[in-house]
DNA sequence: CTGCATCCGCTTCGATACTG
DNA sequence: CAGTATCGAAGCGGATGCAG
């Protein structure tokens, strides 16, 4: 990337990670160490030369090591996870609008509920299970917060919820009440689901109580 | 921009605001409404169509409005603070080599000491300001955390920081100490500011103690 | 087969010139 | 002052080639 050559830390960090593909390529190694076969198929739609481009890049600028044939974040690398942490949490509004023909990686969905139920605080813990085409999300909510984790883990969950991405992450979102998304299945304990769904907060989460254009946010 | 076309929080808001530039006219804008000129000098490198490109596109996806001859951004917008503030703090180790021929701004210091000071308590109050050519930062330091506005408002500072933009930032950041760099002036109660500094994190302040290249992150 | 490099049409960027 | 128009250069995206 050409630098902006401005002395901010903004701009000097944009000059690392605001390469297109960039922080979609450090969302891929946040999961873990990938291979670069892996890499390309959880970044449906970029070019096998700029995969190439981008990891050298980052290599370069100390956020990503490669260990024989995997590629890994560094610690500076990890230092990104609050970045994309408030990135994805920007970007939840914008899924209200449903999948459309996206495409949709399993794993995806980790971040967005991490997100979604970032302040979830439970005296007494829930344990929910989300299980969409190819994968799913475990969800332990405590007094100390939610961790997630892969689904199958541990003892079985208090509650499953089961449908496709735009529906299970509307739920979770908040963007429908549970009765509203026909196309979610919920089994075992529907008063489980519903009290880690009352624990989180509102709609659009961040004061999108808007003068302005009013409705969904625009993409694009 | 072109999408992405993937459905995850992240994609869907680098769709909006992942364009190269995009971040940066959310800065200038983040210090409050601007016209397009003020816009201009704010951006030093960007051209002029690619900015009216950038504010046409920001419009559409609900970050900025207009109103008359300023911009400025909607409820939206501002919600981008928290992402802007984490990507400013982790650019702040990229500071450390100081300012080259960048290009720099006053007005973009505000953000550097807000992130840096970004955990200080102090339950004695301290108040200080930072003077740099062609403006500053003024910093009051309590028990409720760092409040930062424009210099020579209120009561007079404790104490003065003056010099170049990467020498006083240096200090304030702990890349150096005080009595390391002979281009900082000091006026007012040394031991004021030295509360200030003594109360702030170390260095690179998120753990970049690395056993990877060591030494100073890499630029571009 | 995996892990890229090369080629090529197209879009975007960046610099400057120009207009209401 | 606030943009639009233009044009060469650089980057992107898709396909294909090729070495280990």
């Amino acid at each position: 990337m050409k630098s902006y050559r401005q002395y901010c830390a903004l701009a000097r960090a944009l000059d690392v990670v605001g390469d297109r593909w960039t922080l979609l390529v450090v969302r891929e190694l946040a999961v873990g160490p990938r291979r670069y076969g892996e890499l390309l198929d959880g970044l449906p739609g970029i070019a096998t030369n700029l995969l190439a481009d981008r990891l050298r890049s980052l290599e370069r600028g100390g956020v990503v090591t490669r260990a024989g044939d995997r590629y890994r974040l560094t610690d500076r690398g990890r230092a990104l996870e609050p970045v994309l942490d408030e990135l994805l949490r920007w970007g939840i509004p914008l899924m209200v609008t449903g999948r459309g023909d996206d495409e949709f990686r399993a794993h995806w969905l980790h971040g967005a509920v991490r997100t979604v139920l970032r302040d979830v605080r439970l005296e007494r813990p829930v344990v929910v299970e989300v299980h969409v085409p190819g994968g799913g999300v475990r969800v332990e909510a405590t007094a100390d917060g939610v961790r997630t984790g892969d689904p199958g883990a541990g003892a079985p969950p208090d509650a499953t919820l089961r449908g496709p991405p735009d529906a299970v992450l509307a739920v979770l979102a908040g963007f429908a009440a549970l009765d509203e998304r026909a196309d979610v299945e919920v089994a075992g304990s529907l008063a489980a689901l519903r009290r880690l769904l009352r624990a989180r907060g509102r709609p659009g989460s961040s004061a999108t109580a808007e003068a302005e254009p009013a409705g969904p946010p625009n993409r694009a």
